[in-house]
DNA sequence: GCAGGTTTGCTAGCAGTGCTAGGATAAAGA
DNA sequence: TCTTTATCCTAGCACTGCTAGCAAACCTGC
């Protein structure tokens, strides 16, 4: 009992150090890097182990993704609960979103461009997407006026997301970031 | 003298051959089918010619994506000019930019979200690209107010980018899609 | 018309990818 | 102790982008 006890939980530790591996190695050196090989020998087991965990690479990338979303998801929180105001707020939250997607670019990737096979804008979706997407969503509550409130917050998301995706691949002078987020923010706040 | 002129012509011809064959195969069955095994065989030459014509496989792309920016930059320009005022010009601009990545979707994503060797941001950028950016700063500019024009259109361009990137990898429902795209347009007319 | 040199395009192969079948090895239960 | 079961590795498949080296076709000067 004890034993099959301990065993599970050996495997369970496994698996959180392939997708933790699978993260790092991805944000030090980008997801190229990030083949099966290499991978199987930075967790110091063979290939065909990482395939008794997951269905396949694309399954290692999307709990990659859940992870990052717990992660953006408490960073957001953060931003938006110590803004004083809703305005102020919405800004925060847009500036934490930008500046999470500066400093861990391929775990972004992973998240949003990469195609990865995981439900996201349904019931179904994992809590830590949904909660990511919440506090999107609390943030820009007290300025959506009549407008639909889901509708607005994906408005809004896509705002960003399109401003970090094209800036991070050359579409985007970089040295206006900051004038093109505040552009976006100014014309979400009222 | 005219041997040597039939050669360089033949020589462009393939060249716009291989280019084509790309877009459409892209086109109709994705960029993972585009292998330079099936692009050679459907050109009906062997693999190294693409080599003598290009760098690479991105080179390769990255040819593509001029051509698919002059397409887009007429698209738009149509929509716009076709509009009796600048409100209705944004949107029009605003709905045929998302038709068209709606429509080719392989196209898009080779243009703005793949990573290609391409100057963007720069006045080194290929003229095509520069007129498509254009359209949409020709569109902005009525409505642009005191903002920055460029920035402001670099601002709208990633909404649109945005909402379509994310739509597309099912990040955002389908359903809502023009409502988003009222809602964006809406917040850049005034 | 014919040798010489150049251009042209092919076959074959390299190193890498994701993924899997099969057997060896270790551990567990009787 | 012996058998069964779970675990994990070696070796290999079919594919990728890309390239070295050779054969054939071509143009040129005689």
């Amino acid at each position: 009992m004890s034993i099959q006890a301990r065993r599970v939980r050996e495997r369970a530790e496994r698996e959180r150090l392939i997708v933790t591996t699978a993260r790092e190695l991805a944000e030090s050196e980008g997801w190229d890097a990030v083949t099966t090989r290499r991978l199987a020998a930075e967790i110091e087991y063979s290939q065909p182990v990482l395939y008794s965990h997951f269905k396949g690479k694309d399954a290692i990338m999307a709990a990659v993704v859940v992870e990052g979303c717990a992660d953006m998801a408490a960073e957001l929180r953060a931003a938006r609960t110590a803004a004083p105001d809703p305005q102020r707020a919405l800004a925060a939250v847009g500036a934490a979103y930008a500046a999470f997607a500066e400093r861990r670019p391929a775990l972004y990737d992973a998240m949003f461009t990469h195609a990865v096979d995981l439900p996201f804008a349904t019931p179904e979706a994992p809590p830590a997407l949904k909660e990511a997407f919440g506090e999107l969503r609390e943030a820009v509550l007290p300025l959506a006026g009549d407008d639909n409130l889901e509708t607005l917050t994906e408005t809004f998301w896509s705002g960003l997301h399109g401003l970090m995706t094209l800036m991070r691949n050359g579409r985007l002078r970089r040295e206006d970031h900051d004038e093109r987020l505040a552009l976006l923010i100014s014309r979400f706040s009222g």
